[in-house]
DNA sequence: GACAAAATGTTTACGCTTGCAACATAACAG
DNA sequence: CTGTTATGTTGCAAGCGTAAACATTTTGTC
C-alpha cells in the first residue's frame, strides 16, 4: 500500500497493523514513563510473544530501553520494565516577549537540558532560526548521546497549522510571520509550529492535572491575554487551521469595551493580570510571588476586583461548559490565582450561568506543569509524528 | 484478542484489520450511496483482490449488493456498482411536542418509510415504547424484506449518550426520563438516544451542507430555543456526558433577562421566533410560511426585531469562530430564515465580533436537509455501530 | 531446604489477511 | 477485427498476531 500524501487512504494492510501496536506501545511508555512488559499485554490484549517482539523492535530502534525491574514485584517470573530510552529525544523552543527558551525533551515529557535567551526587546521572527540552531549545537554538545528527531514551537499567537504561518502574536509583536519555513530553511528536522495554549492543554492531558481524559479545557491568563485550548476525544482541538481556543475574545459581559484585537465586550478586556497588579501595587513579578500578594492581600478594592473579574471569568466559563460539556477545566497562569483567592467562589458563580446537567460533571483545577508547561507541550507537538508511527521515525534516524 | 468492554484495548490483530477495512468500505458505501468498486479501490488503497474479497463479505452479509453499470464510464472492463442493500436498515424516533415520527431508514440515509402520529399535547416518555413497538410493526409489514438493525432516538433536550437519560427537555416537559431503558425493555433492538441538535449536526455533515468537512458547527432555530452540534475532526462532539452544543445558552449580550434555563444574558433569550411571529402577525405556520413571510416584509418594526436578533446571533458566532475555528456554520430553523431575510448582513456583523484569521475560514449556509434532518439523524446514530463493525452486526443479523 | 504454585519470557507451528503477479474479461478505438 | 486499456479473478507468497508447549524466576509452604 503506497500513501501519496494527498488523499489519506482508508485501507489498512497488515504492516499498518504493525505500525498502530508500535504507537500504541510507544504511546503508553511515553504516557506513563516506563511499564513492565505485563502490563503493556494486559493494556492492549496483544500476546505475550506479539508485545515481545514489538518491544524488541523498539529496543532496535533506540528508543525504548528494557530493564530488570528493582523491587519485588510479587509471584511469578519479573517482567522487564520497559523505559523510554535518553539515545533520541525533541526540541521545545519556546519564544517570549523577554526570552527565547529551547530545551531537549525525551520521550516522556522529560525536560533534559534547557537553554534560555534573554531579550530586552521582544525577539523578532528571522532572529529565531540562528538562536535555536545555536542553541540546539549547545544543548547537544551537552548531551552527546541524544538524537533530535524534530522541533515544536509554542507561539503565543494565533499559528496555521499547515506551515506554521504565525497569523498574528500580539504579545510578540508579529504578523503573517512564516516561522515554520524560516526554521526549516535553518533546521535540518523537521518542524511543527502551534499556539501556545493548544500545546498547554496538550501537556496538561497528556502528564498534568487532565492526564487521562477525554474532554477538557484549559484556559490560560498571560501578562497580555487569555489563551485556551480544548480537548476533546482524547486528542487536541484545532480546528481547521489551527485558530482554535481563543476564549480571551469571547463575549462575557455588558461593557463593550474593545480588546487588543478590537473585540467588544470580550473576556480579556475585564479580566486583567494588570488591573490585579496595579491595585496590589506590585510590578511584573513572578507568577508564585503574585499569587501569593493577591491571595494575601485583605484589600477591599483588591477584593472587589478580584470578585469582578472572576464573575466575567463565570460568564466565559458557563459557556465553555455548556458548548463543551467537559470534564475538566484547568486554570493557568494569574487565572489560577484569581481562583486560589476565593476559593469556591467560581464554581459558585457557575452554578447560575451553565445548564445544571453539563456543571454537574465539571471540576476546576489549577494547572499541574508550572514552567515546564510550554516545553513540555513543545515536545509533545514535536513528538507526534514519532508515536503516531515509531519505525519510520526510527528509520529515518537510522539514515 | 477478547475484548471484555471495561477497558478499550489498545492492541489490533489481523481480525481488527479485517473488521476495519469491511467498515471503511461500508462507510464509503453509505456516504456516497454507491459506487463502483475501482472507486473503491483507489478510496482505500488497498488492492482489487482485498476489495474483491471485502465486497463479498458485505454481499454476503446482507449489507450491499453488486449491480452491473448502467451507462458508459470508458475503456476498459466495466466496475461493479456497489449500493446499499434494502434488506436492512435501522429506526429512527423523533418525539417533538406535537407529534412522533417512527421512520426506517436505510443505508445510505434514505428515508425508506415514516409515519407520524400527532399529539395534542405532549408525548409523555411512557408513551412511547408502546407507540414505537406498534409503529415500527406497521412499518415492518409495508417494508417485509427489510431487517432493522437498530434504534435511534433524536430528542430536543439534554440526553446522557451512557444511557439515554433524559436529563431535560424543556419542549417536552420531560425531566430525568430514562427514555434509553424504557424503550430498551420493550423493543428487542440496540437503542441510542442522542440530542436531535447534535444529530442534526451528524446529518448535515455526512450528507447535507457540510458533507466532508472536518470542522464545522450546526445552529438551529426551533420553536422552544436554539440548539446546536458540533463536528469536530469529522465526528460529533458530544463532551463526557453527552451534553455538548448547547449554544442557545451561552452569554450573547448586554441585557441580563434569563432563558428558561435560568441563565442570564443567554442567546436564546434575545433571539426567539416567537417575537418575529408576533411582529409578522402571524400564528405557529410552517418553516417555509414563516421564512416566505420574513423575507417577504418590509416592517421596519420587523427590520429591526431581524437586526436586533441578528446582531446577538453574530455575538455568539463570534464566540463560535473563535473558540472552535470551523470551517462552515450551518444554520437551521428559523435562524436560517433570519440570515436570509437579510442576506450578509450576518457575515458582516461577524467581521467585528471574531479574530480575522479565524473569520476568513468560515463560510455560512443554511442546512439542506429539511424535514428529513432528524430522520437521517437518528440513523447515522444508529447506524453507528453497524458502520464501526459490519461483520459482527451481521452475524447478529443472523442470529 | 525442597517442592509446588503462579506469573511471565521464549520458541515454534499455524491461521488469517493483504499483496503481487499472471491471466481472463469487457469495453472502446481505429 | 484487432490492439489497447482498465478491471475482475485466481493462486501463491509474505507479514503479523495467536496459541500452545516449554523454560525461567519468584513466592509461599511444609
Amino acid at each position: 500500500m503506497i500513501r501519496d500524501g494527498t488523499t489519506p487512504l482508508l485501507g489498512h494492510g497488515s504492516d499498518a497493523t504493525r505500525r498502530r501496536n508500535l504507537s500504541a506501545l510507544l504511546v503508553q511508555v511515553h504516557r506513563s514513563r516506563g511499564l513492565s512488559r505485563s502490563s503493556l499485554t494486559q493494556a492492549t490484549g496483544l500476546n505475550r510473544s506479539t508485545i515481545a517482539g514489538l518491544v524488541a523492535e523498539l529496543v532496535e530502534l533506540g528508543l525504548v530501553v528494557e530493564s530488570v525491574p528493582e523491587g519485588a514485584q510479587g509471584v511469578g517470573r519479573p517482567s522487564p520494565i520497559v523505559r523510554p530510552s535518553d539515545g533520541v529525544g525533541v526540541v521545545a523552543v519556546v519564544p517570549e516577549a523577554d526570552a527565547v527558551t529551547v530545551a531537549l525533551v525525551g520521550i516522556g515529557g522529560r525536560v533534559l537540558a534547557r537553554r534560555r535567551t534573554a531579550f530586552d526587546e521582544p525577539p523578532r521572527a528571522q532572529e529565531l532560526p540562528p538562536l535555536v540552531r545555536s542553541s540546539l549545537a549547545a544543548l547537544r554538545r551537552s548531551r552527546p548521546g541524544l538524537t533530535p528527531l524534530g522541533v515544536g514551537v509554542a507561539v503565543p499567537g494565533l499559528v496555521r497549522s499547515t506551515d506554521g504561518l504565525v497569523r498574528l502574536a500580539p504579545h510578540l509583536g508579529w504578523r503573517d510571520e512564516p516561522l515554520g519555513s524560516l526554521l526549516r530553511a535553518v533546521i535540518g528536522l523537521p518542524v511543527s509550529v502551534s499556539n501556545d495554549a493548544i500545546l498547554g492543554a496538550t501537556a496538561e492531558a497528556v502528564f498534568g492535572a487532565a492526564r487521562g481524559l477525554g474532554h477538557a479545557v484549559y484556559l490560560n491568563g498571560g501578562s497580555s491575554g487569555i489563551g485556551g485550548g480544548i480537548i476533546a476525544g482524547g486528542v487536541p482541538l484545532r480546528g481547521v487551521d489551527g485558530y482554535a481556543g481563543e476564549f480571551g475574545h469571547t463575549h462575557a459581559g455588558a461593557d463593550d469595551r474593545r480588546d487588543a484585537a478590537g473585540v467588544p465586550g470580550s473576556l480579556e478586556s475585564q479580566v486583567t493580570r494588570a488591573a490585579l497588579q496595579r491595585l496590589l501595587g506590585i510590578g511584573p513579578v513572578d507568577q508564585d510571588e503574585f499569587e501569593a500578594a493577591l491571595v494575601a492581600s485583605a484589600e477591599p478594592a483588591v477584593l472587589a476586583e478580584v470578585d469582578r473579574q472572576l464573575d466575567y471569568l463565570a460568564t466565559t466559563l458557563g459557556t465553555v461548559v455548556n458548548i463543551l460539556n467537559p470534564e475538566l477545566v484547568v486554570l493557568g497562569g494569574f487565572l489560577a490565582a484569581l481562583d486560589a483567592a476565593r476559593p469556591g467562589r467560581l464554581e459558585a458563580l457557575l452554578a447560575d450561568r451553565a445548564l445544571d446537567a453539563a456543571r454537574e460533571s465539571v471540576r476546576i483545577r489549577r494547572a499541574e506543569l508550572g514552567s515546564d508547561l510550554l516545553l513540555i507541550g513543545g515536545g509533545e507537538l514535536a513528538f507526534a509524528a514519532l508515536l503516531a508511527d515509531p519505525a519510520s521515525m526510527g528509520e529515518w534516524r537510522a539514515g
